[in-house]
RNA sequence: GGUGAGGUGGAUGAGUGGCUGAAAUCAACGGUUUGCUAAACCGUCGUACGUCCUUUAAGAUGUACCGAGGGUUCGAAUCCCUCCCUCACCGCCA
């Protein structure tokens, strides 16, 4: 969520921004600072009028000490008079607030200015590629007939015990699993990252929190009985660690990588999209979430964005890093580098990595703050990546090495897979 | 799920209707002292939203906040109701 004074500074300038990301309703911040003037016109009124009742209070107090009865009673009736007052004023601020705050939540976080304008995914920019897309022979299958080859996963029983898009893995396929997720965890802990393992629902503030809600509320499993979202990623429980706090300066930078699986509707996907491993309901994820101060984050986005870069070169897959174009970002982000990596039997680019920077639009959600070196309160910044989402990893793994004696696997996973082919 | 006890500032913890935005202690921070460490002493030490003042910084001031939300009262941390959470015991259970 934007801060108002943010909005109010640079109107124009917001509003241009807001155009990158193809905002359709740039009068809406006009609104807000309008909202936002009547807010504080309330308040003001309010607190002057209650500040003569909590004064007739204290000096009722003191002429009942006095034994002053007749004083008292005239002081009532005065009170009496402003507390009818403030009856409908409360009532008012209450309204001017949640409108506010409605509003205020639609709009989403501002581009920064490397983001490049476009609408869609065909508008993003390729910063770089690394890795060597593999020759394979003419026979080669995609991964969705390699699963089948060789018994890693059986969709149509994860089907039958849940439903499509939930993928059961079984023998090699489930050690597989096991095997990304350690070593990703273990990357990413040498690298400074504390391990957390959180829960896997969330309630609604956490949701709310980090603009899941009401952004996204179609997109999670929602279990109404107990109002808990399952969780589409580990960003929201573990950013959500920091929700309504304040930090000191020298806890900065706050590094977290948390294992869970991610639940996601994923409404209205269909065919090819969703062939095998390409788009599930359930799927395994090693996220990476840095809190930082806000002077850092760009050069810390930088970092991830390595870091990420780093493992998908140690995985061997050939890959690219694209910066999101304004139409195709994330609601909730100010930059965001996808990172696709090519599944050569499909002959597809597949998204397995997003590094966004938040700036403070999810920190000012969760209230999340530190004291800076002036002691000054003020908003973090966040930041969190995928480190790695595994079942395209998976699809790429399998497509690139496939060979006539079976599936070779990189040599970082081969002490944690314990063999070097599947 | 049942019964009981609780939820107060960074921590411990006092506070059962007005003098309490909140004692005390500890921690933290600044200073004095000191060869260094320790100790002692002095000071500072919540958040949010307003208003005034100032170029800003700072300052002054108002309102709200003692788990959350309602209620009683001129006045609520304190009394009442609902909910949430924690702890203990019981039940169930990987």
């Amino acid at each position: 969520m934007l801060q108002v004074n943010v909005l109010r500074g640079n109107t124009a300038e917001v509003k241009e921004r807001l155009a990158v990301k193809r905002f359709a309703q740039p009068e809406l911040v006009d609104t807000i600072i309008g909202l936002d003037d009547e807010r504080k016109k309330l308040q003001a009124e309010f607190d002057t009028t209650q500040a003569k009742v909590n004064a007739a209070s204290k000096e009722i107090g003191r002429l009942m000490g006095q034994g002053n009865k007749e004083g008292a009673e005239a002081l009532k009736q005065d009170v009496a008079g402003w507390k009818a007052m403030l009856e409908p004023l409360k009532e008012k601020m209450a309204t001017v607030e949640k409108e506010l705050q409605d509003t205020l939540v639609i709009l989403p976080n501002l581009p920064s200015t490397l983001v490049p304008a476009g609408k869609s995914a065909e508008d993003n920019v390729v910063v770089r590629e690394g890795g060597n897309k593999p020759d394979l022979p003419k026979d080669a299958v995609p991964h969705w007939d390699l699963i089948k080859k060789y018994d890693l996963i059986d969709f149509e029983t994860g089907a039958k015990i849940t439903g499509s898009g939930f993928p059961l893995y079984k023998g090699k396929g489930a050690k597989l699993q096991r095997a990304l997720i350690q070593y990703f965890l273990d990357y990413n802990t040498e690298a400074g990252y504390t391990e957390y393992l959180p829960p896997f629902m969330v309630n609604e503030a956490s949701a709310f929190a980090t603009g899941q809600l009401p952004d996204k509320e179609g997109q999670m499993y929602h279990a109404k009985d107990d109002n808990y979202f399952l969780i589409p990623t580990a960003e929201v429980p573990v950013t959500n660690i920091y929700r309504d706090t304040i930090l000191k300066k020298e806890d900065l930078p706050v590094k977290m990588t948390a294992y869970s699986p991610c639940f996601r509707r994923e409404a209205g996907s269909f065919g090819k999209e969703v062939r095998g491993l390409n788009r599930v309901h359930q799927f395994e994820k090693v996220e990476i979430i840095q809190i930082v101060e806000p002077a850092t984050s760009y050069a810390v986005l930088d970092e991830m964005v390595a870091h990420v870069e780093k493992l998908l070169q140690n995985l061997e897959l050939p890959y690219r890093i694209l910066r999101l174009c304004g139409g195709d970002m994330g609601f909730t982000s100010a930059l965001t580098y996808d990172f696709e990596v090519f599944s050569a039997a499909q002959e597809r680019w597949l998204e397995v990595s997003s590094v966004s920077n938040f700036e403070s639009y999810q920190t000012n959600r969760m209230k999340c703050r530190y004291k800076d070196a002036d002691g000054k309160t003020q908003l973090t910044h966040s930041l969190n990546g995928s480190s790695l989402a595994l079942p395209r990893i998976v699809a790429c793994l399998l497509e690139n090495n496939q060979a006539t004696d079976g599936i070779k696997l990189p040599k970082v996973l081969h002490r944690y897979f314990g063999a070097e082919t599947i």
